[in-house]
DNA sequence: GTCTATACCCGGATAGAC
DNA sequence: GTCTATCCGGGTATAGAC
């Protein structure tokens, strides 16, 4: 078997682009069934199951890829303005990536240990290492792209100034 | 039929004990099918659709009274401080009727006109009605009780402080 | 206003042949 | 590592008898 006893990686290369053929269905189609995934590489779904244990192996190994990826991004960001700017992108671009790591119970047993952590970093970094300013602009920023993405905002809302306001509060 | 077009008030009493009982299914188990709705009720699933049109109209209506609701606490609020531990505390309190009101689409029109702009009204009037002030301070609110009844915060995290941070920031 | 019966959809997952 | 055949669960909703 190409998968650990908890659905962990090292994953083999085949069970590697099961995933990311996962990657695609989702953004493109909002979803992920063991079926239509299985129909999209060309095989029928029991035999995904020779590549992964179950679907939560799929979906931990999707959520450790994601936060790995903002992870990146976010250490890019000069400072905290930047940080809500790579937020925000990264959320708008990944729909449905953002809902699936954020919406639900997040199996953070499966998944790649230190993924979470990296993608807070950043943010934690950002505030000084202040812990109840760190939770509350991470509350801020997830709290703004969830809203948005939800389509919850009134139509002209200007949101960009929205965003000013809230990093602004958080600066100092 | 006990329901208009639209699927919306006014309702029959049945379909109001219907409803209620709704609500009740989903704070004790988390979701509502129509199959156990009916279970809980006594009757057969197929006996509900002589009462409310389809499921939307009883989502409708379990989101149409919890916005009522949460604005009828809202609105005891005497200021920004208050009003924050009122939200967190509806929220808290009904983490699953919570979860119906913000995750998902909003199905605007089916709601009872006014409903969501009234939950709204106090926080835009908690912030002297500047806009982005109080699309920030919703998201910073939404996040945080999000976030929290996601399990997202450490374990010893010291979310009042978070909260009394947050507010302070929006609250000139 | 309730029932039975049923249609239709979707999902995750396994056994065992090849 | 793929297949076929299947099992299991769940869901919304309708037709038509009583």
């Amino acid at each position: 078997m190409s998968f650990d006893s908890a659905g962990n990686p090292p994953m083999s290369p085949r069970a590697r682009a099961i995933v990311a053929a996962a990657r695609e269905l989702l953004e493109a189609e909002g979803g992920v069934s063991m079926r239509r995934l299985a129909d999209r590489l060309g095989i029928k779904a029991p035999s995904l199951y020779k590549h992964l244990r179950d679907k939560g192996a799929l979906e931990a190994a999707l959520i450790s890829d994601a936060f790995l990826e903002a992870a990146e991004r976010f250490e890019q960001a000069g400072d905290l303005f930047e940080l809500g700017s790579a937020y925000r992108a990264f959320a708008l671009e990944h729909p449905h990536l953002y809902r699936l790591m954020f919406e639900g119970r997040l199996p953070r047993e499966r998944l790649v240990p230190g993924a979470e952590e990296r993608a807070a970093a950043p943010v934690i970094a950002a505030v000084g290492g202040d812990p109840d300013r760190a939770r509350a602009l991470y509350a801020f920023a997830h709290g703004m792209v969830i809203l948005e993405l939800g389509g919850r905002f009134p139509d002209g809302a200007d949101l960009d100034a929205a965003w000013a306001r809230g990093l602004r509060a958080f600066a100092t």
